[in-house]
RNA sequence: GCCCGGGUGGCGGAACUGGCAGACGCAACGGACUUAAAAUCCGUUGUCCGCGAGGACGUGUGGGUUCGAGCCCCACCCCGGGCACCA
């Protein structure tokens, strides 16, 4: 009899159509069971799957599938990222509109999900370039604008020369585009859409305790540090010969005494107001264009002296490229005795140095001795009537001080700054708001929308706003006083599209609000939520901000929108990043047609644990092949055996067969319910089949058939087309998606005997096997009787022994 | 500079609570089957010494705690990532 072959390219499009001809991902609807919300990163729909989102999906349906066959509903939705840069410059390039590019990419890439049998509901699917989606997102935006949390003003914002847009705080790395990386990001003035994120500010750092259960530390420090709370002081100094001040916020006012001098960020209004404006603003580009490390600390005197208001004295104003406008008030007091950088900075330039802080131990400093800095707490001296107290009590009594006497206040201060939403850009959402030469600003109202972006543009790709030459589109009478008026004609950051969209899965066909809040409330929060750790700042705060504006809107009535959150580790081959450009891309399609996606899927699960990067070796795909061919071909030849539930006993090959099978159960469920790794869990499975293997002809029929049944369902989550496959060759009803997760038995798993290692001082000296549980003395005794030890004790004296029962015995001699 | 990860055979990785280091897989080598190849199956494979039984060494480096350390503590080196003149 020649066997059969496993042929992956024929039974995977056979189940993928017996799925979704009877609607098997469907998400379940009965409201009995517990619910359970899988949710991986929606892609942008570059057309192409990589690796990486291969990686990424394949947890995401192990999990899925687990869940599901645990019992609980799933809800498992996938839906697309799809407005955004790339289908303009598409659009520019092939001169193909980027709607149409943008709908056959999402085709195109639906089909390779779906040829990879990735459990999603289609049902669910939402895409954020559809006016049924991003109308909701200028309904947001509307909602926002009512409660203040939505603002323009003309900012200095992130401009993008190769992007001709204006960036995020978050897309600035290094003072370079993060697109771009080689581009340094310019500053420009404009008119610019803001969301009060900071209005959330504490509230989105104390969070972050309560996620500690359910998301990496390593996200969470660096929220924290992306927020950036700090508690200080503010304390305005008096402009000398004006009646203007320049407000300094300080962490540490206790050094006040030791100030020589302020120092103005390159763009602060005073610099320009001194007739600095030229100077200042070359500064500033200069600095911004340079990482920290290599810039020298530059600066200048403007001439100009101001008062300290706690000493009198009087300091003279300089202007430095290490302030920054962004921060704080844009000013800082130079205490150069207590802080590096003005230490730095008034060495360079030749100010006063002034120590007023002596160590809890120490002396003062004197001034012409110093090589550094002394930036810790101490004891004040020289600082008037604080002098002789301690630096935290010092900072609580000047604080009051400053407020009592009206010159400052204790205050807090982030780093976090409100999100710029605006881009110059075609391919996204419209603000939906009208500028009226005699109302002024004036929303859209809530029955005009959606602001439908008009499809006939002509894209050039330069700076300007491509909506602004669409006149249709800009001339509008205004809602108000119905003159002339004209629409906004910047759109949101696409990252407002993938703040939210999670929520529109559980309500996708709404076409009257967002979603309707019963529906939502079924499903939140969001019970795992799997992606790439870079989205750690940006996306993951937009999220959870959004969260609490519906929050304060009345919409839903929890505060985060994610209870657990896993980020896996990126593909790596040859040592770098899968990328295009370095021409180390493993293509998925390919992998697929040559060795069928259950391969690949299981691969990429099996090279590493899914938190750590992952080594791609193409090798190791051919493994992974070896693997599942041998599967099915051991199931090939024994699937026929009868199923017979005999009450005969079991022999020796049958319990070891068991025993092996309960034990991979155990293992693998305890991997899906800890810690995930599926490595393990997937090399426990092929030591399952190795055991069956080699055992093949002992065990008797009735244990083959149930050593394959539990082989079959532990491998569905991670190969699921096979798994089917082999289920319906055992004979049995699917969808396997629809049965039972096994169950550890432990009186099968159970092994009777355990083997000991028997050490003499630490050194292994011996095995035995005894009775698995057998008591400490009992096992001690028999590791004296072995002949070995017996030899290599004689004449010794056991100074002490240690036994841990089913390990080892370890004896020490003198 | 600060904050996270990580460092284990030729390679990816395992060792879950301090208890046999190297599971599972790859690669390599030897063998079986074959006219041959592929596929498959069986076996060997941390290093060194030894014909052998066996022994010594071995988880980035140096120290420590312990009957016992890949795992805990201290100091340091290297790789990856994040943050950064944040006042």
């Amino acid at each position: 009899m020649v066997p059969n072959a496993y042929r992956p390219r024929e039974i995977e499009p056979k189940w993928q159509e017996h799925w979704a001809r009877n609607g098997v991902f469907r998400t379940p609807s009965d409201a009995g069971r517990p619910k359970y919300y899988v949710l991986e990163m929606l892609p942008y729909p570059s057309g192409v799957l990589h690796m990486g989102h291969v990686r990424n999906y394949s947890i995401g349906d192990a999990l899925a599938r687990y869940k599901r066959m645990q019992g609980f509903r799933v809800l498992h939705p996938m839906g697309w990222d799809s407005f955004g840069l790339p289908a303009e410059n598409a659009a520019i390039k092939n001169r193909r509109h980027p709607r149409e590019w943008t709908r056959s990419n999402i085709d195109a890439m639906r089909r390779q999900l779906d040829a990879f049998g990735f459990s999603y509901d289609w049902d669910c699917e939402m895409s954020s370039c559809e006016p049924e989606y991003y109308r909701w997102n200028q309904w947001f935006f509307l909602r926002m604008w009512e409660r203040g949390l939505a603002y323009s003003k003309k900012a200095s914002v992130n401009w993008c020369p190769a992007c001709a847009t204006v960036l995020a705080n978050e897309q600035v790395v290094g003072g370079c585009c993060w697109r771009h990386e080689e581009t340094p990001v310019e500053q420009q003035e404009r008119e610019q859409w803001f969301f009060r994120t900071t209005a959330y500010a504490d509230e989105l750092l104390g969070a972050l305790d309560e996620l500690k259960a359910g998301w990496p530390d390593r996200v969470l420090t660096m929220q924290r540090n992306w927020i950036g709370r700090s508690t200080g002081t503010e304390v305005d100094f008096a402009v000398e010969g004006s009646d203007q001040t320049i407000r300094v916020f300080t962490t540490r006012v206790d050094t006040i005494f030791g100030a020589t001098c302020l120092i103005l960020a390159p763009l602060h209004p005073l610099v320009a107001e001194s007739g600095f404006a030229e100077r200042g603003q070359r500064m500033a580009t200069a600095a911004a264009t340079k990482s920290p490390d290599d810039l020298e600390k530059e600066g200048f005197f403007i001439g100009r002296y101001a008062i300290n208001p706690y000493s009198g004295e009087r300091l003279p104003i300089w202007v430095g490229n290490f302030v920054v406008m962004t921060y704080g008030t844009g000013a800082i007091m130079a205490v150069p005795a207590h802080d590096q950088r003005d230490f730095e900075f008034c060495r360079k330039h030749r100010v006063e140095i002034v120590p007023v802080i002596r160590p809890e131990k120490g002396e003062l400093a004197r001034a012409d001795e110093m090589a550094e800095a002394f930036a810790g707490y101490g004891v004040l001296e020289n600082s008037g009537e604080f002098s002789g107290l301690a630096s935290r009590e010092a900072i609580e009594r000047m604080s009051v001080y400053a407020e009592a006497s009206g010159f400052g206040d204790a205050s807090v201060t982030f780093r976090l700054r409100d999100w710029g939403i605006s881009r110059q850009r075609y391919w996204g959402t419209p603000i939906p708001m009208i500028r009226c030469r005699s109302c002024g600003v004036v929303p859209v109202p809530e029955e005009d929308l959606p602001v439908l972006l008009p499809e006939d543009v002509r894209l050039t790709g330069t700076g300007e706003a491509p909506l602004r030459s669409v006149q249709e589109f800009v001339r509008v009478d205004c809602p108000q006083c119905g003159g002339e008026a004209r629409r906004e004609t910047d759109t949101m950051d696409t990252f407002v599209d993938s703040s939210w969209y999670f929520y529109r899965y559980a309500d996708a066909r709404n076409d009257a609000a967002p979603f309707a809040s019963d529906r939502v409330a079924d499903w939140f929060p969001i019970d795992q939520y799997i992606g790439g750790v870079e989205h750690a700042v940006l996306h993951l705060i937009y999220c959870r901000f959004f969260t609490k504006v519906m929050r304060d809107l009345g919409l839903i009535d929890w505060d985060e929108p994610i209870r657990r959150l896993f980020t896996q580790g990126m593909v790596i081959r040859d040592g770098r990043k899968m990328s295009k450009n370095l021409g180390n891309v493993v293509s998925p399609e390919e992998l697929v047609s040559t060795y069928g996606s259950d391969t690949a899927r299981m691969f990429a699960l099996f090279a590493a644990p899914p938190d750590r990067d992952l080594d791609w070796q193409d090798e190791g795909v051919e493994g992974m092949w070896r693997f599942l061919r041998r599967v099915y071909r051991l199931l090939d030849r024994n699937a026929g055996k009868a199923a017979a539930a005999s009450s005969k006993a079991l022999n020796a090959a049958d319990r070891a067969v068991l025993r092996k099978l309960h034990q991979t159960i155990a293992r693998v469920t305890a991997d899906f319910d800890t810690r995930w790794h599926f490595n393990t869990s997937i090399a426990s499975i092929m030591e399952l089949t190795n055991e069956i293997y080699s055992m093949e002809s002992l065990v008797s029929d009735g244990v083959m058939q149930e050593a394959l049944q539990g082989l079959s369902l532990l491998l569905s989550p991670f190969a699921p087309h096979l798994s089917e496959e082999l289920w319906q060759m055992l004979g049995r009803e699917g969808p396997v998606l629809d049965v039972r997760w096994p169950v550890c038995d432990p009186d099968l798993a159970r092994e009777d005997s355990v083997q000991i290692v028997v050490q003499i001082n630490g050194k292994l000296r011996d095995r035995l096997r005894v009775p698995k549980g057998l008591p400490k003395e009992q096992l001690s005794a028999r590791a004296r009787e072995t002949e070995r030890i017996r030899t290599l004790l004689a004449g010794k004296t056991v100074r002490k022994s240690i036994e841990i029962p089913d390990r080892l015995v370890n004896f020490v001699v003198g």
